[in-house]
RNA sequence: CCGGAGAUGGCGGAGUGGUCAAUCGCACCUGACUGUAAAUCAGGCGCCCUUAGGGCUUCGGAGGUUCAAAUCCUUCUCUCCGGA
């Protein structure tokens, strides 16, 4: 469904996506460049701008917005990804989680950062971030039974003392959005324990904190791809439409399309920035390698939407002279020939991953375009 | 001309009797990438057999020693350094 989030810096249009700007840049290009692209809201994280530069220091800058010079709407990551990816996954740190919260050393500086569910919100409340993230605690679904329970028994604690906390600091004038996420793995009883717990606090957004919802490549087999899906369609379900819904990490263009079909309204991922800068191109379908489908089957029923994807260093675009796709606009694409972004790629040129990722954000922005007319054809 | 050093797979550069089709880096080829510790990572990279594995031809050229040579000997060619 279309919907608007109103925040302090405009309105997001939903079903809408966020690339992730992590460090407080997205990767390779200026905020500007994003705007041409047809991003109109970022995602940054709480970790990272902690660990690097200090909430206080981009407070007293004026905020994360007025730091960074972008003036449309920001969303705050919690660190809790962080937990699983730098913690979980990585058995014999230093790093520890407890009920407190969790402790993060920059392998690169040493410097250690601790986050708790409260200042978790207290240093997003000091960028000033427009919507803001529970701090989460993730859980492989290779771990024990048990282990997964006390996992979701601890992200329900620290959702209830963000909301807590983020009740206390925020002021009526001062509109701002907090997020909750939902874990459990690859369970579904345990998801639903996680989701009825948090709905019972009431927040704003309602997060999937899912992809990779496995260690390894194992989450990858057609079994768990599925999974994976019907446990968006069951999460989707539970949370009620007054809520929004955001599929956190996800994903490939064909997944985007699948939740917008199942009701998810916002996403953020690292694919098409990633990607571009390590030579992956996404295009509309008669310019890819193949063509890659999704058929609607919710919401977005007898709609399909298709697309291609480009392995652009290798050899076979060493002496194309088309642009990387004759059906996009962008700064890229009026401008270069894919042999010659290959070269600009294959040398590490920085304006080679700068027009890649203007164009990988360009089709993302238009597939939600597309996406969100396909929603109002149906409205309608 | 004399003395010294050296010639290894696309390049750089290991290896000085068998475990060497030959470490490693670069280049090259293919693939992965999902709330970014990612300009990263994985695999391939003499030829042939679809893989396990096997077969064949390689370490400047030619010849020799040895059960066995990129590795030892002889010789030729070439390169570099020093001295006339």
């Amino acid at each position: 469904m279309i919907k608007e989030i109103d925040t302090n810096h405009g309105k997001i249009k939903t079903p809408a996506f966020m690339p992730d700007a992590t460090y407080g840049s997205i990767k390779s290009i200026s905020f500007t460049d994003a705007f041409n692209s047809g991003i109109r809201e970022i995602v940054t994280t709480t970790l990272h701008l902690e660990q690097k530069i200090g909430s206080l220091n981009i407070k007293e800058m004026g905020g994360i917005h007025k730091f960074m010079g972008w003036q449309r709407p920001v969303l705050s990551d919690s660190g809790g990804w962080q937990v699983f990816s730098l913690i979980n996954a990585q058995k014999g740190s230093k790093n520890f989680i407890t009920e407190a919260g969790c402790s993060f050393i920059d392998s690169k500086t040493g410097k250690q950062t601790f986050l708790s569910p409260e200042n978790s919100i207290d240093i997003q409340l000091n960028l000033d971030s427009d919507i803001l993230t529970a701090l989460d605690n993730p859980i492989g679904a290779s771990e024990s039974l048990k282990l997964r329970k006390e996992s979701i028994k601890l992200n329900t604690i620290w959702a209830e003392r963000a909301i807590k906390r983020f009740k206390e600091q925020s002021s009526t004038k001062n509109k701002k959005i907090l997020g909750g996420v939902i874990q459990g793995a690859g369970d579904f009883e345990l998801r639903k324990t996680s989701a009825l717990e948090l709905l019972e606090m009431d927040f704003d957004i309602y997060n999937f904190g899912g992809i990779p919802m496995y260690y390894g490549e194992s989450w990858k087999s057609e079994k768990e791809y599925r999974l994976f899906h019907e446990m968006l369609v069951f999460l989707a379900k539970l949370i009620p439409a007054n809520k929004f819904k955001y599929a956190m990490g996800v994903g490939q263009p064909k997944d985007i399309a699948f939740c917008v079909d199942t009701g998810w309204d916002l996403f953020d991922t690292v694919l098409p920035t990633r990607n571009a800068r390590h030579g992956l191109l996404y295009v509309s379908s008669p310019e890819g390698e193949e063509e890659i489908k999704y058929t609607g089957s919710g919401e977005l029923k007898n709609s399909i939407f298709t697309y291609g994807v480009q392995h652009l260093k290798s050899l076979r675009y060493k002496m194309d002279s088309k642009p990387v796709d004759s059906n996009c606009s962008c700064e890229c694409c009026k401008t270069v020939s894919r042999a010659y972004l290959r070269n600009l790629l294959r040398l590490n040129e920085p304006a080679g991953f700068r027009l890649a990722t203007i164009h990988n954000l360009t089709f993302y922005t238009s597939w939600m375009k597309l996406l969100r007319n396909s929603l109002l054809e149906v409205q309608k």
